[in-house]
DNA sequence: TGTACATCAGTGAACGCGCGTTCACTGATGTAC
DNA sequence: TGTACATCAGTGAACGCGCGTTCACTGATGTAC
């Protein structure tokens, strides 16, 4: 038998689930309404309020579980780096695209939000993405430190690679796999030349201060 | 005297401008009514129907128009490039901060709607950029063989620039002054590392085929 | 130039609809003794 | 364990609102002769 507090839980879930169960590339979070939400989760408009005192902030309660998924993306792929060895890149790319098949609306919510239209959104969305980014660069610079490939810039590396990965992976969100293999590999290319280029600058910059 | 054609020119005007004028940080075009853009366009909202089947075909000639601003953009900043000499890429973002400026709404709409919620929409952003895109390309082309530094996948490395950018871009839209100033630095960077990337990356490629 | 008729941009009233939010309520779960 | 009371998640009716769209219209502009 649930407690009142398990169940309360459960129908909080079953909204967050009805709403993000709505999302799609035709859909953003800011077409959905209130009574929608509450008709999929099968409760009535006004229990909404039990919940969430407004849409938003059930939105907002999404992008925290987004920043949640992104982290556990990050363990991932670090796992299978160390775990596989070969090229950090490959594998990055490659369990992200996996993940993003898992966690497509609510990669599509942080991905809209993050340009869209609401202040409260877009800061939290950004939070979550700056978060993404210091870890990243902290893997970058350990990495180079590791090969002594020395690197130029490595938060901006890291936000220029998490800039091209999340349009990349909208545009993979509705692709077919045939066209997601491409886009893989587009990606992967475009990554390797920031790396690419960001030590080749750290190699004239290391030249011209001799 | 206005003739009765060029009256509706007007009016037809007058709708766009008041859809654009209300576009913001703060509201997309998928928030906007009807009935808000003929108030706005000072005729009554049955009347908006004599210009446009539906909100969505305004937006669409909006677009268009971001295209337009897009083209000009690209010869305004090949112009300069070839008047003032020096770095094609500092030019190039120079002359996109400013232009952003001029079209701040125009870009906006452009950017949200690129990932946005209509499909009709999504189709014509993409068209346009896509063009975009394919004279940057070119372009890069052109100057790579002028300098005798041969780029790896010229498209591509226009794709990534353009992302690049595009999200900048729309981070420079509502920053201050002083902020536009850091992120005009970053973005050129940014690009810098994507070109020597590519650069080098065709060097090894030409060394690992003698 | 004048006249009679056609065109058509702009109008105002009216419609039905889904929305967010309020309110007083119900009844199962929880708690104090 | 049993009883009396408190809590509170979920309810259904009701509200006022702005919306998109229809309709029959008006009257200035345009055209044919």
């Amino acid at each position: 038998m649930a407690t009142r507090a398990e169940q309360k839980l459960k129908t909080r879930r079953a909204l967050m689930d009805a709403a993000l169960s709505q999302l799609s590339a035709d859909r953003g979070f800011g077409s959905l309404s209130l009574r929608e939400v509450a008709r999929e989760a099968g409760i009535a408009p006004t229990s909404f309020y039990r919940h969430f005192a407004e849409l938003d902030e059930l939105g907002l309660a999404l992008v925290d579980e987004g920043g949640v998924a992104l982290r556990q993306l990050m363990r991932q792929a670090r796992k299978r780096i160390a775990r596989d060895g070969g090229s950090a890149i490959a594998t990055s790319v490659e369990t992200f695209m996996e993940y993003l098949g898992n966690n497509a609306n609510l990669f599509r919510l942080m991905l809209r939000e993050r340009t869209g239209v609401s202040t409260t959104f877009r800061t939290a969305v950004k939070a979550e993405i700056d978060h993404f980014v210091t870890e990243l660069a902290d893997d970058l610079r350990r990495i180079a430190e590791a090969q002594s490939k020395p690197l130029s810039e490595s938060r901006l590396v890291a936000e220029a690679m998490v800039t091209l990965v999340f349009n990349q992976g909208a545009e993979a969100l509705d692709a077919t796999p045939r066209e997601r293999e491409e886009l893989k590999v587009k990606l992967k290319t475009e990554l390797r030349m920031i790396l690419v280029g960001s030590q080749t600058l750290a190699k004239y910059r290391a030249r011209s201060e001799r």
